[in-house]
DNA sequence: CACATCTTGCACCGATCGTTTCAAGATGTG
DNA sequence: CACATCTTGAAACGATCGGTGCAAGATGTG
């Protein structure tokens, strides 16, 4: 029945960052994360902990694969608001080619779920919201924006992020997501790039 | 212990709707919201009827209570983003008088919980949304502008409102989401106003 | 082969989940 | 007062929650 482990980590950790998800860390019940990694509960707890270290563990697996799309995107020659929804929408495009990934934005479905996290989840949240924001900030900096541009733009940006997420997770359907990106990507300032 | 209802039924609706709002569905158990109604087992099943039941009418409660002013803020002579952004503002402002008022909005976390709902509550959050989206449309159309400029401000409208109520709930300042409104009120189109 | 190490499946733990039942008590009507 | 009606508190239901214990089996080393 065993020996050495008979699955890849990694990967199981992919497949445990869905179901927190496409769930939310409160329904994303120990049950529901063995049948999405296929992981027995032994398996699970010896590798990665309880639920709130896999929860944790998520977050930063989630915070790796994603947030340097965000970064790719601003380290052009152009960064800019639009480039940043751009990468969501190219997001959105991934999942519509691997039905795996689930709607919206795994930081905006654990924000929205505050309270209902202990003290380190809720404090790694804000740390990767605080960091996403600040990777925005330093990009149009660089970008040649004076700092109140520069700020002001990060948040609006980060906020027009956090709405694609929530207007797909409601269900809306993807023009209408391209709608409001475009629309963001039309907010004064946006015209710093060159 | 018993005879006539001895509380009043529409102030518990409104104390459980603040129990979904702050804890979301899943985490409102039933023992958060006799605490946070004050009400027995017992009364709220014989009057509320099950906790999907609740919930749905405390939906319900919310779209009485919050809907209206954005009707309010878009039926004035200037009917546009802002105004709506101005509503949510005061909902804000609302909060801070009166710290039972649970951070962000019932809607947009009941949305983003959605796989965790059942088949009536996600309908019914569908419906609200939709409502929200029609009620803004019709206002834009109200004041002059075209079906395109109405469709599109509608919906970009709906997503600041949205990215306010995610933003909120991180713990964003008050300065941080002032700044996302008008940022966002200053999307071209808003100046269709006369 | 002998042995230590690691992994796995399964059963089980107490706690909490949403829900139901029921007797006791308070009220309105005759 | 007698009686039907309604409400309430408390106990209890089965199901599921997150988490643990343990024996069986597979592997690496000697």
């Amino acid at each position: 029945m065993a020996g050495r482990k008979q699955f890849d980590v990694d990967e199981a950790l992919r497949r445990a960052m869905h179901v927190f998800w496409r769930w939310g860390y409160s329904e994303a019940s120990i049950d529901r994360l063995t049948e999405g990694t296929g992981l027995g509960r032994s398996s699970l707890y010896g590798t990665f902990g309880d639920k709130s270290a896999l929860f944790r563990k998520s977050l930063q697996r989630y915070a790796q694969t994603y947030h340097p799309l965000y970064d790719q995107a601003l380290s052009g020659p152009h960064p800019s608001p639009s480039a940043v929804v751009a990468a969501y929408l190219q997001v959105t495009l991934n999942r519509i080619a691997d039905p795996t990934v689930p709607d919206g934005c795994l930081l905006t479905v654990s924000a929205t779920q505050f309270p209902a996290l202990d003290t380190e989840g809720q404090a790694m949240v804000r740390a990767m919201i605080d960091d996403l924001r600040a990777m925005l900030e330093q990009a149009l900096l660089a970008a040649g924006a004076d700092d109140q541009e520069a700020a002001e733009l990060a948040l609006c940006t980060l906020a027009t992020n956090k709405s694609l997420a929530v207007l797909s997770r409601a269900g809306f359907s993807s023009e209408d997501l391209a709608t409001v990106a475009t629309a963001a990507a039309r907010i004064p300032g946006d015209d710093i790039r060159e």
